[in-house]
DNA sequence: CACTTGACCTGTCCGC
DNA sequence: TGCGGACAGGTCAAGT
């Protein structure tokens, strides 16, 4: 999915598209192959504002003015994309993206009291909405066991060391993954962060130097600050709040581009397999040892 | 508890 | 131009 760069433009979109606005219906998906359809949420909604869209790991929070909250995971190929009333006319370029919604791969819409609507589309139906009381979401089994803010101001190349304590037996790119040491890091950001740290994704973790670690937390910020500025990556289905891609693919240095040259070394890009995810590497710049 | 693998879905691409 | 298999941004529930 939507990594944290990808969540977090959604979440900055939505902050500015949706905050304010009064629900007055809602739809979703009831087909069987939908599992995760939010049977209790309409009564939740009708009727309530947005007041705040906040961000927590991969997780999506909509506050509502009646103490409830609305939480959404994009998984693999989740979009959530504002669609207003007046925001492009009949053959606007940009109409190509939305000017089809709803599709078959929506599976929400909420529709705000001014017309504009809100649609969740996820072809692969990994994704879920749910409705909480908003004061329950941190003692959710998810929100107690989650790995800290990758981006927190107060998040010390110290404790991201110190959070991979418990998985010092596998390899540094599967502990990168679990969102229980580090919040928000998926396969994408792994890769680039991995290359700029040059280590290999393969390297234990308890052979992993306090050097490395420090390369990995400074490269891993600067990456997922970079893909912020740049909107997200989009490979195929992600898209921002108002329907458009992400660039930064345009800016990666290993991930996807296997066969080319590595930007430090030029040694070809190779693509393997570690746990269980595809994964690129520069052979050269990135040594098992 | 820690670790690995397969499952959840739909769509696309690649080789035969 | 059809068909099978592998693969795709993420977690989970199982198995060891």
């Amino acid at each position: 999915m939507p990594e944290l760069p990808e969540v977090e433009t959604v979440r900055r979109g939505l902050s500015k598209l949706i905050v304010g606005k009064t629900v007055i219906s809602e739809a979703h998906d009831t087909q069987k192959g939908f599992p995760n359809a939010p049977a209790d949420v309409a009564q939740f909604l009708i009727g309530a504002s947005i007041t705040n869209v906040r961000r927590r790991a991969k997780v999506l929070i909509l506050d509502l003015s009646t103490e409830y909250s609305l939480l959404i995971h994009l998984k693999m190929t989740g979009q959530l994309v504002f669609v207003g009333e007046t925001r492009f006319g009949a053959g606007h370029p940009n109409d190509s993206l939305i000017n089809d919604l709803p599709d078959k791969s929506t599976r929400v819409t909420l529709t705000f009291s001014d017309t504009s609507k809100l649609f969740f589309n996820d072809q692969r139906k990994f994704g879920w909405v749910r409705m909480l009381p908003t004061e329950e979401i941190s003692n959710t089994p998810f929100m107690q066991k989650v790995g800290p803010e990758p981006l927190a101001e107060d998040f010390s190349p110290q404790e991201f060391m110190q959070r991979f304590t418990r998985r010092s037996k596998t390899n540094i790119k599967a502990a990168l993954l679990d969102q229980s040491v580090v919040a928000g890091v998926g396969n994408i950001y792994a890769d680039e962060s991995l290359w700029g740290a040059k280590i290999h994704p393969q390297r234990l973790v308890a052979n992993v130097s306090e050097q490395e670690f420090t390369a990995l937390y400074t490269e891993l910020r600067a990456v997922m600050n970079l893909a912020i500025e740049k909107g997200g990556s989009s490979n195929d289905t992600y898209v921002n709040a108002e329907g458009k891609k992400g660039s930064y693919m345009d800016f990666a240095r290993v991930f996807r581009r296997e066969g080319l040259p590595c930007p430090r070394c030029a040694t070809t890009i190779e693509k393997m397999r570690v746990a269980g995810r595809g994964t690129h590497i520069c052979p050269f710049c990135q040594q098992l040892q």
